[in-house]
DNA sequence: ACTTGTCCTGTCATGCCGTCAGCTTACCGA
DNA sequence: TCGGTAAGCTGACGGCATGACAGGACAAGT
């Protein structure tokens, strides 16, 4: 499916061009976690990754391109996200293990990509349908999944007929991807604190129901 | 308390300079609508305002403190988001209405600064704590009436006390600001739809219960 | 008109961007 | 072993943004 790696001007990569072009997105993601988006020059990816700007310009249009990329990567891994949500169920105690499953899962992700995920955010933020694919498509399946459950649980009246599973759903995703971006700024909140918070929430909209502990 | 607008070389800015001054800021802003953050350049900036690269170094040190500038404006207007809650009930019919109201007042405010909340959101998110600080000055007078709210709920017994009133209006309003700001990828789900939805999670996260409408 | 202090711009050195031609390296068939 | 071909890389270049400076334009008071 994912065809031949190429080059900008159409060469087939082989097998030391992949390499260094790997090398490039990693030295790309480490700059991203340590300086803000606007100052992550090529030539200092390009420095840092022991090769020439010339080369970075070899296999990606740009810095955004480049992004592009690890965001794809990314985005693949963060699919296993809903993996919590297919097994689980939203009755009793188990619902209460499946939203605290659920938080964990999120803030962990979050925690490993955060460079990158901002710059997701950002790029979907402001309109670009390409990072907003990418966004939509880590989140969807959670999304997707929760709405199915609202969906469920609406059609055996244990829910309001007015509620719309797919707005709670994506509020409630979108809820912890912010929260998990900013956990720095819940100061006089510990993460440990935090969590079982999250997760009362997340139990409370979709069941709309105290989680029985 | 502003004291006087100095030049970046400390000269205090008469009339003149202030309105210059003044429309450099608009007219970044108005480019932050219109092109993403990572490319707006100091010298479009300076054209779109009929004036030279030179003059808008002297008032601001680059483009991200000439947006702190703009973002400290927004904060003072923004304080006034929970007015809404200063007089607003959270019983009854009244909480319904409250909760309506609160989810009105946010999304307007972020429609209406959408882009420099962006990059306000980008900044905190990267550790700057200048943003940081800007941040928490709009969403602090929301979260901290929202607390003081479960606060008051809680030693009356009507909520758990293992809740942790910060950490959930701490999310709720997060979940609040992260919606605004991606409106456009709720699709398939109208405005109209979406805000009563998040009405709705509000009050469950503040009360615990489902609104009497 | 002269002075004073504010305000703006022309200009310059520096550094990054993005592209090209051209050199080096690896692979492969004869 | 040896050339041929394509992949891989870089030096160098014009172009543009940055940031600093000195000096000219302007308004206001005398």
């Amino acid at each position: 499916m994912t065809g031949q790696v190429r080059t900008v001007d159409g060469r087939v990569a082989g097998r030391r061009g992949q390499a260094t072009r790997q090398k490039l997105l990693d030295c790309l993601s480490e700059m991203l976690s340590s300086s803000p988006y606007r100052d992550v020059k090529v030539i200092d990816v390009a420095r840092k990754a022991g090769t020439s700007p010339a080369t970075f310009y070899q296999y990606f249009p740009d810095v955004e391109g480049a992004v592009l990329e690890l965001a794809e990567q990314m985005a693949a891994e963060g699919a296993g996200l809903s993996e919590v949500l297919e097994e689980g169920s939203w009755v009793g105690r188990a619902g209460w293990r499946t939203a605290q499953d659920l938080v964990e899962g999120f803030l962990d992700f979050w925690r490993r990509n955060d460079a990158l995920l901002r710059v997701v955010d950002l790029g979907a933020a402001e309109g670009d349908k390409r990072f907003a694919k990418i966004r939509a498509k880590i989140l969807s399946s959670v999304t997707g999944s929760l709405a199915a459950t609202i969906t469920e649980l609406q059609s055996k009246g244990r829910i309001d007929k007015d509620v719309k599973p797919a707005a709670v759903a994506g509020a409630l995703v979108a809820m912890l991807a912010s929260v998990a971006s900013h956990q720095k700024s819940f100061q006089g909140v510990k993460p440990a604190e935090l969590k079982p918070n999250l997760a009362l929430l997340v139990h409370l909209g979709v069941t709309g129901r105290k989680p029985t502990r």
